[in-house]
DNA sequence: ACAACATATGAATATATGTTCATATGTTAC
DNA sequence: GTAACATATGAACATATATTCATATGTTGT
């Protein structure tokens, strides 16, 4: 059986912290990145971070193609596809270009590319 | 061509396209990423996909440090940063040692770097 | 005008996920 | 043994997000 513990006053106003390295800590603190990078490579990764993604992705990164095309390739439904185009749209990870009735959508930064390789190489080297 | 039309009712049985190029899908569809692939991708994004973690990676890539620095430099709890550590260690993105009273942890791959590299080119470059 | 098609989108829902809180586990010193 | 400290973790909660459904918008052809 755990017994309790008599925990004195928890000033819960600060982390009450007693283990920093002080010099180890404000050596990284400096060299942080700013939030707007952070936030930056939040929505990259974040749009990565879903497998229906990463198959239009991956789609487009072979041939431009049309929205029922990519929901034939994935196997998914044409509103899926639809929404997650927009996703990807508004990171300016794809454009698009309507012609007629179809809107052909293709990569719009080939740095994606790179990116995949990256990751596949990591899932890979484990 | 296209193919069969389907009637424009509620059969909701499938998907009813009628604008697929086949020529364009199946040649797209060989070359597709493995089930595999894709979920290994969907992991690691995923979890770069936070800021918490980008924080605490990044963190990771100047020093090794122990769990109490960590929360110091992100500017958050240990709680967090101990379940959030932990995501990254069972991804194997982060290794841990104990020294003592205290567990000092630090990156196990450095490709998550050159991601890091490719994600802030990407965001810089638009 | 209309019908048919391709795509976009709002709403609803279910699930996933980040954060907090309380507490457990493991280590050192006494 | 107990106390103090550093870390880990289960549960609860709130928010985010992926998917589906129904419908709207835009385009072509008649």
């Amino acid at each position: 059986m755990a017994k309790k513990k008599l925990t004195t006053e928890h000033s819960s106003e600060q982390c009450e912290v007693t283990c920093i390295h002080e010099d180890r800590v404000s050596r990284v603190k400096q060299n942080s990145l700013k939030a707007e990078e952070v936030l930056g490579l939040e929505d990259i990764f974040k749009a990565l971070g879903d497998s229906t993604r990463i198959k239009l992705l991956h789609a487009l990164s072979q041939e431009e193609m049309c929205v029922c095309d990519l929901a034939e390739v994935i196997g998914m439904s044409q509103s899926l596809v639809s929404h997650q185009l927009r996703v990807l749209r508004n990171l300016r990870l794809v454009k698009h270009r309507r012609e007629g009735k179809m809107v052909y959508y293709s990569l719009d930064d080939e740095h994606i590319l790179q990116l995949f390789t990256q990751g596949l190489e990591h899932i890979r080297h484990r």
